[in-house]
DNA sequence: TAGTGGTCTAGACCACCAT
DNA sequence: TGGTGGTCTAGACCACTAG
């Protein structure tokens, strides 16, 4: 189509920026793994040429999606698919710090792997209620100090045979390399709770203590909810942190 | 100085894009109250005129700040300077929102105002330890329903009077419109705890209920902390909202 | 209808990085 | 040294608002 052509249409049909089709455009070759996480895209001028606009607007494209952490820019290197390193996560989804010290990577060790019909956190992540879900129970220490018990549900059909895998520290990595889910971001409510006796023995505190409830709803690039996560937190030594510009 | 002579002081100086220097000097206009909450800025290209740039250089500093909540844009009307209204503060400040229902401005009471010597206080301020500190105490209701107590903490040089004032439920453009003091952005650091006695009787819950206890440094346009404030809530019908993006 | 911000284009020059 | 993103400029046209 010609550009006086797309125009047109735009007139038409409902009217959405030109930068922003790019970057729907772009968004959709991460999400289906054309370009991978790392990879270097092409240039802006390159890109500019093939999609047949002017290269200001796909800078304003790539603007939006620095801002959204969805691309990396390195001055005099090129524009990269952004990773879910660690550092990543400790920035974007790893709000719990340590009251003094520097934030740190939670290690984390594995409970129990299942799966079956769970039709709470199938409704949750928008399937269908009978649905099979993977529940993935883990505890995650930061300095050492065992600090969060946290239940993770996933839809079984994004993630096969996740459950006769390794399970690695860093989830969000594995979704992505492992199974083509990028998590592109999240929306956590935030509670305070009394431990009931069981969690409390898992978090090695009196049961009735106060901890922090993390209720997390994950979206991937396409808008789905791929991941409902629960974390408990003991608050004595650490704290989340919100930043509000 | 002409665009040639600036440009070669930038290369001499530490080196800052143009446009943040726009960015700053707009900023500055509206701390020290030039541009009023509100107000009407001139056109874009008026204020490129002024300051000998481009339009585009403007826009892009106008971009950041609309981005930072410091203005809003209003298509065929013109860019205005923030107003720190109901909606706004819903919006950027107030994280706390109903389990199910609409999202609601809270209405407050005050319990006590007090000034004096707090060390503590004047250390989260960067004041100095014997710098007079207001103090406010207030609870405050979501649907009828008493969910916070807070305590607010200012340096007493800031606001004058404030103690003899009627205290608005917004305190924000209180500080504002009428101390010229702008809130631009803040931090909360969030923990679980258990209530006192005291706060228990507050809030209506028995002693040791767990309570979401916020701890938020709150700071102005020139990036000095100007209000301490720690709300206790009971997030039994209420949770923190956090978006991770 | 006039004036504003919103979008899109086009091109120049600079800073940074790999080689 | 060549190629990348970063910045700055200049101007056209469109959509929205007010009068």
């Amino acid at each position: 189509m010609s550009r006086a052509q797309r125009a047109i249409s735009d007139l038409k049909l409902g009217f959405r920026p030109l930068y922003r089709q790019v970057r729907e455009i772009l968004i959709k070759r991460i999400a289906d793994g054309t370009w991978q996480p790392g990879q270097l895209l092409p240039s802006e001028p390159e890109i500019a040429a093939e999609l047949d606009v002017s290269p200001g607007t796909v800078r304003k494209a790539l603007d939006e999606m620095t801002a959204e952490n969805l691309v990396v820019r390195r001055q005099g290197r090129g524009t990269f698919v952004a990773r879910h390193d660690d550092a990543r996560i400790l920035f974007q989804f790893f709000k719990l710090l340590p009251d003094s010290g520097t934030p740190e990577f939670p290690e984390s060790k594995v409970l129990r792997v299942t799966s079956g019909v769970h039709e709470e956190a199938a409704g949750r992540l928008g399937r269908q209620p009978k649905e099979r879900i993977i529940v993935l129970d883990r505890v995650r220490m930061l300095g050492g100090r065992l600090c969060v018990l946290e239940r993770i549900h996933l839809p079984a059909f994004l993630f096969p045979e996740l459950e006769n895998r390794e399970i690695p520290n860093n989830l969000y990595q594995l979704y992505a390399t492992g199974f083509g889910v990028t998590i592109g971001h999240a929306s956590e409510q935030l509670k305070a709770v009394a431990a009931t006796a069981d969690e409390a023995s898992y978090l090695q505190v009196d049961a009735g203590t106060p901890l922090l409830r993390i209720d997390r709803i994950a979206f991937a690039l396409d808008e789905r909810p791929v991941e409902w996560r629960v974390s408990l937190c003991r608050t004595d030594r650490i704290h989340y942190l919100s930043d509000l510009r």
